[in-house]
RNA sequence: GCGCCCGUAGCUCAGUUGGAUAGAGCGUUGGCUUCCGGUGUCAAAAGUCGGGGGUUCGAAUCCUCUCGGGCGCGCCA
């Protein structure tokens, strides 16, 4: 348990008791108490609304409760220096300055652990994210979901869940038969031979090269095969060919599932038949113009959804569903997907399908990415100089650098749009929020150095009484909040709090060492200072390792 | 037409599940910094939280209507 939260328990327990002895309601009337924490310093270090809630209960005017609850606190459990009445009826706590002093302490002791909690106690998440089809190149939308994705699981696994990535590959259906066409005429192409391409095949660059390497490994040795086996042998040559190069870029990335899970698996398996016939049996399916439907206006959504087209064939619904049905068989406690803002309107039918199957439809959740929009300097890129289509993952990776890419998209919230600022994203200025974090990090080393070249042991006991300046006090309040925050990312899905979290670590420690120095000619003080900032930097560099970003010594 | 997301300072965005005087960064203006790295810091100006109505002690947050922008609305995947 964090030092946050046990503060934050005592005085929960202490303002409850205070409240069934002020006989203002039952044991059992009583409305959870909840803290929060103040914007402003005058309104206290904790504040809660518990009197406006009693106002109905005990028929009373709130700051008349606020009153009779602050005569029964008992203010000398805790670390309680004084309490307030304000406002509309708020309590407002005021703590003694070393009520956080076990703080770095902890930080200290933690190390590399230190934002690890039990939150999640142990309960089981599987995050499927990215699930690009393997006929291209991942963009930048793309990307955006990777990072989020990718950060979510570091979240969730530092707020104490078991988590899986998965990648869904869509490695069945007509498109395969396509990616074999496509990679066959680049093949013939490459033999100079007449080749006919089809219509919506996959015209991309990586096509031909794929072709250009058959042609000469093999030269026109696969000519002389047979029609299907020939298909099939480009399909998997092509299948193979796209996901190794999708891992290769996701992996550069800094991403690494650890399934990659086959849509035609599901079709091997018979997992489609079960599903359906399960649908069925539960009466949520029927035939109507040849098709086969899903009924799926029973459980919110527009229309009712084709299952099974009149060729025979499935809708990607279908192997979808299965896939879920899936998900559910392994036993997660909640499975998640993220899906870019062009599949919304996917979303209702998925959730109505689970439904239809039987299975809590609060285990399953989608986050939605919205779009991102490239700019340099100001002007709005549509499409990459280099190759003149959307712009690529690795182009952006080459252009800015990893670290910039996964901080910029794991800035704002998923439901936002996204502009991403080229420019800014290079630029090695305290404009430019990575470095300005990256550099708090290394300004610590730094210091540290200096300690240890003027003799400092970095190890030495040290006195938290000491720290109690304003700053001080400023950085040992967040550092304590570091756990907290990453327990609230993960229970609301919102990694972009860590992120934001982090800049204002950063935005501390600066204005502390601005304030105050660290190394003076107070060696006690001085030992004190280095314990904080020590604190600090691993803080950062735990929370820079959740969003994948490095902590570098110095830059 | 229907659905989802967004609308908060000149710009880009946060806003702790309904709390007190709505916050950051950039930009603008004006300071500090013989310093442990000026890739820093302090401050000022800047807001009818798109608009109307409602819910209640209290609304940027919830409900409703409305306007603007983005994205979807296939027996494609």
């Amino acid at each position: 348990m964090s030092i946050l939260n046990e503060v934050e328990l005592n005085l929960e327990k202490t303002i409850k008791e205070a409240v069934i002895k002020s006989s203002l309601a039952g044991e059992e009337e009583v409305p959870e108490i909840t803290l929060e924490s103040p914007k402003i310093k005058s309104h206290g270090d904790f504040a809660t609304n518990i009197a406006m809630k009693l106002a109905k209960i005990a028929k009373m005017p709130p700051r008349k409760i606020a009153e009779t609850i602050v005569q029964h606190i008992n203010q000398e459990t805790g670390s309680i220096e004084k309490v307030e009445i304000a406002g509309p009826g708020f309590i407002n706590f005021f703590m003694k300055d070393t009520f956080l002093e076990n703080v770095v302490e902890a930080v200290l002791t933690s190390g590399s652990n230190y934002g690890k909690s039990n939150s999640g106690a142990g309960e089981r998440i599987q995050v499927e994210f990215v699930s690009v089809n393997p006929t291209g190149d991942l963009h930048l939308g793309h990307a955006r979901g990777a990072a989020f994705g990718d950060i979510l699981c570091n979240v969730y696994e530092t707020a104490g869940y078991e988590v899986e990535r998965e990648y869904y590959i869509n490695d069945a259906g007509n498109q395969m038969n396509q990616l074999a066409l496509s990679v066959e005429a680049r093949y013939l192409e490459a033999l100079n031979k007449p080749s006919n391409m089809p219509e919506d095949g996959y015209k991309g660059e990586d096509i031909i090269e794929v072709g250009k390497e058959l042609a000469e490994k093999y030269s026109a040795e696969l000519l002389e095969k047979p029609d299907a086996e020939r298909l099939k042998f480009f399909r998997e040559y092509g299948l193979e060919y796209e996901i190794e190069k999708i891992k290769t870029d996701l992996e550069a990335f800094g991403v690494h599932f650890d399934h990659w899970f086959s849509e035609q698996s599901l079709y091997d398996s018979g997992k489609i038949t079960t599903s359906l016939n399960k649908l069925k049996e539960a009466g949520y399916t029927y035939e109507s113009d040849g098709a086969t439907w899903l009924r799926s206006t029973d459980f919110g959504d527009d229309k009712d959804r084709v299952l099974i087209k009149q060729d025979g064939t499935y809708t990607y619904l279908t192997p979808d569903i299965a896939y879920h049905q899936n998900k559910f068989e392994r036993g997660f406690d909640k499975v998640i997907n993220v899906w870019g803002a062009d599949h919304h309107g996917y979303v209702s039918r998925m959730s109505a399908a689970i439904q239809a199957l039987g299975y809590p439809v609060e285990k399953f959740s989608v986050n939605i990415i919205q779009m991102v929009n490239l700019f340099e300097e100001g002007e709005r890129i549509r499409m990459s100089k280099r190759t003149g289509k959307a712009v690529a993952l690795r182009e952006l990776m080459d252009e800015v650098g990893v670290d910039a890419v996964r901080y910029f998209f794991s800035m704002r919230s998923n439901d936002s749009q996204l502009d991403f600022d080229l420019a800014l994203a290079r630029s090695e200025s305290n404009e430019n929020p990575v470095f300005y974090v990256q550099y708090a990090h290394a300004r610590i080393a730094t210091i540290l150095a200096n300690a240890k070249a003027a003799g400092y042991e970095l190890e030495a006991s040290y006195d938290p009484k000491l720290l109690v300046s304003e700053k001080e006090l400023d950085l040992l309040k967040q550092l304590a909040a570091f756990p907290v925050v990453v327990a609230d990312a993960a229970k609301l899905e919102t990694p972009h709090r860590v992120t934001q979290y982090v800049y204002d670590l950063a935005a501390m420690l600066h204005s502390f060492y601005n304030a105050e120095k660290v190394l003076s000619d107070d060696k006690a003080l001085t030992q004190s200072r280095l314990a904080l900032v020590q604190a600090v930097k691993i803080t950062l560099a735990n929370g820079l390792k959740i969003l994948g970003v490095s902590a570098p010594e110095q830059m």
